[in-house]
DNA sequence: CAAATATAGGACTGAATGGTTCTAAATGCA
DNA sequence: TGCATTTAGAACCATTCAGTCCTATATTTG
């Protein structure tokens, strides 16, 4: 009834190929660099996962899943929300060292590579961009019932800054910004929430 | 001593081109898609530009020439520096129902593409960058002698400020943010500058 | 006319692409 | 033992790619 047991965890596979996708794109990811990353012959690439593409949007919606996680984690572990947003934006700056950290987001650098072009990769961005932007929602009006934020302020509208300030800090990094330019990008955008 | 007289113009064509690579990308932009776009025979282009990828760096730096002219024009046009910030953040939200305003951005878009790997293109890019972070300063600067903004801020942070909400708005759009989002993310952030 | 240059377009190269199919061996369960 | 399944790996396919080369024609100046 049951044959030979698969020798690779399809999970540790698919974040193998999501890291890949990351840093260099869907396009420029050929098969053999995805074979090569994850251990697995062609063979069992093709029986495990359909296609480059199908795996792909798998990728894509794990990286969405982590992205949520660290998220509520960091909301979870940090002293108040107003921290928390701090946290999020100034933790940026962080990033520009490690050549890594240069990879930008996978979500953005999906939308910028395909969006326009492929409805099902554009739906799983927008969901993505809704996930990450509901977070900072509850962590803003938390911020307003503690008094961080000014009660009387749209949250969804601040919500929606703060996405779009994250997207313009991960993209400067991308494009060569220094830590202490980051850094203070981001100081600036915290107090500006203070103050809406 | 002189021979047959070129029967198209080199800047038309390289501009043809940069609209190709705008809406497509580098890599999903193909030769012969260039061919067409730009009306040219596979012996006139290669006679005229060297390559592809030659082709790519000169539309980029063109790219932002023609991005640099507009922000001075508009500069310009403004009746003073800060209705000239004012108009560059909230213009974006029309770019959300033209189907080619949803590009986005060729800088962005070959930031995400490329610039961890090529460090010719990184250059370009981030002179783009620094170039319209420099009309910002001077709009920034004048704002602060026009007394519409504090002119104890810092002014090159405001900027940076600036062009980092600039590149996260323009992001948002080709995610499929709404016009009414945009306009809303980019009178919050003005705003807030005249409060740092 | 002759030299020089630009034109269009086809033939071609060599490499790489994603994907399919097959063989042959390995491994598990009943 | 026999069936089901996974494995590795190679062979193969059709396509696409950027780029080169070549022929033949057109158009200019000297």
């Amino acid at each position: 009834m049951a044959g030979r047991p698969r020798e690779f965890e399809v999970g540790a596979a698919r974040d193998a190929a999501m890291q890949l996708f990351w840093t260099k794109g869907y396009e420029a990811t050929s098969l053999s660099d995805l074979l090569s990353a994850m251990g697995l012959s062609k063979s069992s690439f093709y029986q495990t996962f359909e296609s480059k593409h199908v795996l792909f949007e798998q990728c894509l919606v794990r990286y969405g899943e982590l992205l949520i996680n660290d998220m509520r984690g960091g909301m979870a572990a940090a002293p108040n929300a107003l921290a928390f947003i701090h946290g999020a934006l100034t933790g940026i700056s962080k990033e520009t060292r490690d050549p890594r950290g240069r990879r930008g987001c996978l979500m953005m650098n999906t939308a910028a590579e395909f969006a326009q072009s492929d409805p099902g990769i554009a739906r799983c961005v927008k969901a993505g961009m809704d996930a990450s932007r509901a977070v900072f929602t509850e962590a803003v009006a938390a911020a307003q019932v503690d008094g961080e934020i000014d009660a009387k302020a749209n949250t969804e509208a601040l919500a929606d800054y703060l996405v779009t300030t994250v997207i313009g800090l991960k993209t400067q990094v991308k494009a060569g910004a220094s830590s202490k330019q980051i850094r203070s990008i981001a100081e600036l955008s915290v107090a500006a929430l203070q103050r809406m």
